[in-house]
DNA sequence: GTCTATATTAGGATAGAC
DNA sequence: GTCTATCCTAATATAGAC
């Protein structure tokens, strides 16, 4: 065993995958370049070439691998069998959590995604979730009573919304709203958990 | 007068703004060359770095443009003497339809905005947003139990959230979430407007 | 002000030695 | 699998003619 083997088939790989999605997500599809990358895996450049073939495909691997970490996520707390309430909560609780971790992910893929539309949408097929028993159950809830009436697809974005949209507004928030008052994000966020659960039960309820 | 003068002076500097505008929003910073731009202005490249010294300063010049657009008319609503209650429908009526136009400026926006959090914070104190005044106006509605007791920034991020973001996830929303029902992206925003209204209303009411 | 020509560099990708 | 050397292209930018 040479000083030059990896221990483990793929673990170079995985090294590289690692490095890329850091730079991918952080500086965005155009604006990382493939010595940024080789950098932060502190490897060198050609590399990348031998691993990936090109940057295309190291690109659409990191792209695809976030997608869909975030896509199980939500089909984990869709595919309980929690009450449509409480699968609202859970997630809150998932994805500000989540999100604090890696803050900059809404924006990637936010940007990214705008140039591939139809690749999103079949990564968003083979990954099995299946949004339209989400909408059939939030439906339900309203037949029930339990819920106000509304258009399904207006009350899942203006939910979607207010847990995504202010970490792709990091700066915006942190820099103009938070600024005056000397709070600092991660903890506007914390409290936002709670906050936001109280705050949409509310809207929806009759 | 001949054939390659420009009848008055600015006339070129105005369209290269334009075509920046287009192309800059559209593919990004990185994403877009200034190849790109000459062509969407039908003009020499070169003419570029004649008028502009360089990228970075037609990109800040296109940026700071797009940016100061968005506050004045954020600015027009917070200061007129309407009530606190009649601003939230004209922020929606305005914004909503304004985007409607140019749907992707909330994307370009938020993508360039991480990397340059200072420059974003200078315009937003020079273009005399008086942010706290809102803030101010929200706190005396709930003090008067117009509006529900909660956190006036949670409020905010909650209020913007849902306006901007459905156009920043575009994709997502026409492809996961519409297109099982077949619904165009411009008639679902057109009818989010009154549906926001209603919501938010609710939401916020005791 | 507008063009052509050119300089310069950065970035992606491959060939070939080891 | 990993490195060095090299190729190629695209992109920014400038000089200089008109």
């Amino acid at each position: 065993m040479t000083k030059s083997e990896n221990v483990l088939s793929g673990e170079a790989e995985k090294k590289i995958i690692e490095a890329a999605t850091i730079v991918f997500v952080e500086k965005g599809r155009t604006g990382a370049s493939m010595q940024d990358i080789a950098d932060e895996a502190g490897i060198n450049r050609t590399l990348l070439n031998y691993y990936f073939r090109s940057k295309d495909k190291l690109f659409t691997t990191v792209f695809d691998k976030v997608i869909m970490s975030l896509l199980l996520e939500a089909i984990e707390v869709l595919n309980s069998d929690k009450d449509i309430l409480v699968k609202f909560d859970s997630f809150i609780d998932v994805y500000i959590n989540g999100l604090l971790k890696n803050p900059h992910i809404p924006v990637f893929i936010l940007n990214e995604l705008t140039g591939r539309p139809d690749h999103m949408i079949r990564l968003f097929k083979s990954s099995g979730l299946r949004i339209s028993n989400f909408h059939k159950e939030i439906q339900e809830a309203m037949d029930e009573g339990r819920i106000i009436h509304m258009e399904t697809s207006q009350l899942i974005i203006n939910f979607i919304s207010m847990i995504i949209f202010p970490f792709a507004a990091k700066p915006i928030v942190s820099g103009m709203i938070l600024s005056e008052q000397e709070v600092e994000f991660d903890e506007f966020m914390k409290d936002r958990i709670p906050s936001l659960k109280k705050y949409f039960l509310k809207s929806i309820t009759p």
